[in-house]
RNA sequence: GGCGCGUUGGUCAAGGGGUUAAGACGCCUCCCUUUCACGGAGGAAUCACGGGUUCGAAUCCCGUACGUGCUACCA
């Protein structure tokens, strides 16, 4: 049995789309699961495409994601160099010794001069026209001119591609490992382009030689690679490598909420809610913000994503990272797209809050206080805060609200939640809480409780009618966890100040 | 247009011949809590449509419709 080895191989041209991260945590789980390697490669051969940064930016989200792969350019292993770029001298060997097969052809038609082709056949009705087994014929390519053309115009280092010689009436079949046996006409894929006129190698190169290369087992991808997967199984063939063609399994696609179509960057911005793993700055400096800024544990943005397509058959929805290792299969994996619920995401979020220790949560939390100008102080106070407010938060940036009036009295209190069942006796209550809690020796969760219900036992009024002025006193507003834990934590001196003050307000 | 892939409630989905068609999110109604949450109980699907096969079909087969992807010297 081979050793298993898989590949995440992203282009790096911005943003890392949430399908984008899928694939990779697919290709992490599955590379766990068998013991195998998770190798990154960088698709880098479009130039034009290129953006400075986004390759860095890649690693950056798989680190925070914590699905590092093993192999990646900036984690070198044996079968380096790992960016398509710097492999570029490799690929040109493997083109040629397909014109020497008979399976690829020197092609010299410019861009232009086949775009003209094209239109002036669409303008005759003919719009599905490709440069393939029934047209090449008519190309100005080493198939139609003779060697001796052809190899002067070679030498003249004449603008060519090399084009991949696609027969015709052939059927080509392959396993997916989601879909099972698929099954192509070879007349509907056309002569691709293998190396283009700047020397790069297409993708559909590029991949193949890639992965033979780097010995791969196991090929991930999106659905939107199915079409073009007969000719990736072509090249196999004609390299001879079929029986090292890795087991494909093309993943479906992450739809838009609304309507339908692939979730594109736009409809989050449309809709207001992030599609990037990370923040993105494009080169014109405008910054996206991802899940993680938005607030996303790492841990459920990865059990939301292992959701979106594939679950393990029982009822159980919250994973941890180990335990998608554990249960994850690629058979599991659903043939058809799925619209993407922020609104699940966000339930995802707040079953980790909840899940999540606190002591680490405080750790998750602490940067978000500070952004909002909170220092969040000694930790075990803090600890104690995030286990007292956690059920309330989804998103990491709600802990600001829930826990600001721990560290700072509220600016503004709803006193019009108050002011109508005001009256003398509650004031009167309420001097005499502060006169009767200013005595108390220790401060104490169960002592200040009894304390405030014999008062209000005396005062002939009812706690509940007591208690709910009282947190718009301390917290401001009608929200937060007990008022006797509250008290508790911002201690004495704190609690009769705030209630002094709002007495004054109250008047 | 051609080719591929797909189609169970608003969304995610379980289900692979016989079930009252799970569960989750969201929504709505209650309970708990005189806050907000958490927690708990409940409510809502003629399984795209039409034909078959079968004693019996969400499940198998064939059509149709619809959706979506690809159809670049982009990946």
């Amino acid at each position: 049995m081979k050793k298993v080895r898989v590949r995440f191989a992203p282009s790096p041209t911005g943003g890392l789309h949430l399908g984008g991260v899928r694939t990779a945590l697919f290709n992490f789980l599955f590379a766990r699961q068998h013991n195998g390697t998770f190798v990154l490669r960088v698709e880098d051969t479009d130039q034009n495409r290129f953006v400075e940064g986004a390759e860095q930016y890649i690693w950056d989200c798989l680190d925070w994601c914590g699905i590092l792969p093993d192999e990646a350019p900036l984690a070198p292993g044996e079968c380096g160099p790992y960016r398509q770029s710097e492999r570029k001298g490799i690929y040109m060997q493997y083109a040629q010794q397909l014109v020497d097969s008979g399976h690829a052809y020197y092609a010299f038609d410019t861009a232009e001069e086949i775009e003209n082709l094209r239109e002036s056949l669409k303008a005759q009705g003919e719009s599905d026209w490709q440069y393939g087994f029934h047209t090449r014929h008519r190309m100005r390519n080493s198939l139609t001119m003779t060697k001796e053309e052809t190899e002067a115009l070679l030498s003249a280092d004449f603008p060519h591609v090399i084009r991949l010689k696609v027969e015709g009436n052939e059927m080509i079949r392959f396993k997916d490992m989601i879909r099972g046996d698929i099954e192509m006409s070879t007349n509907t894929v056309d002569d691709k382009v293998l190396m283009k006129a700047d020397g790069m190698p297409t993708y559909h190169l590029a991949v193949v030689v890639d992965d033979y290369l780097m010995k791969i087992t196991n090929a991930f991808r999106g659905e939107e690679w199915l079409p073009s997967a007969p000719v990736h199984v072509l090249l196999w063939k004609y390299f001879g490598w079929e029986k090292d063609m890795p087991e494909w399994a093309h993943l479906p696609l992450i739809l838009k909420p609304d309507g339908n179509g692939k979730l594109s960057k736009r409809d989050g911005e449309r809709l207001g809610f992030p599609v990037f793993a990370m923040q993105w700055k494009d080169t014109a400096g405008k910054a996206v913000d991802g899940f993680k800024e938005m607030g996303f544990l790492p841990e459920a943005f990865i059990n939301m994503l292992a959701l979106l397509g594939w679950n393990d058959g029982t009822e159980q929805e919250v994973f941890s990272l180990e335990e998608l290792v554990q249960k994850f299969s690629m058979d599991r994996v659903h043939s058809h797209g799925a619209k993407f619920d922020f609104e699940k995401a966000k339930w995802f979020n707040h079953e980790w809050i909840k899940r999540l220790p606190s002591k680490e949560l405080a750790d998750r939390v602490a940067p978000f206080m500070q952004h909002a100008g909170i220092e969040t102080g000694d930790k075990n106070t803090f600890v104690k805060i995030i286990d007292l407010v956690k059920d309330r938060c989804t998103l990491l940036p709600d802990f600001i609200k829930q826990a600001a009036f721990f560290f700072r009295a509220p600016q503004h209190l709803n006193l019009e939640a108050v002011k109508p069942k005001w009256n003398d006796d509650k004031n009167n209550f309420f001097v005499a809480l502060i006169h009767s809690w200013q005595m108390m020796q220790e401060w104490k969760h169960d002592e200040l409780e009894i304390n405030f219900k014999e008062i209000a036992a005396a005062s002939r009024l009812k706690p509940g009618e007591l208690l709910f002025p009282l947190r718009i006193m301390l917290v401001g507003d009608k929200f937060g966890p007990g008022v006797f834990d509250i008290i508790m934590l911002i201690g004495k001196e704190e609690t009769l100040q705030r209630v002094s003050k709002a007495l004054q307000l109250l008047k």
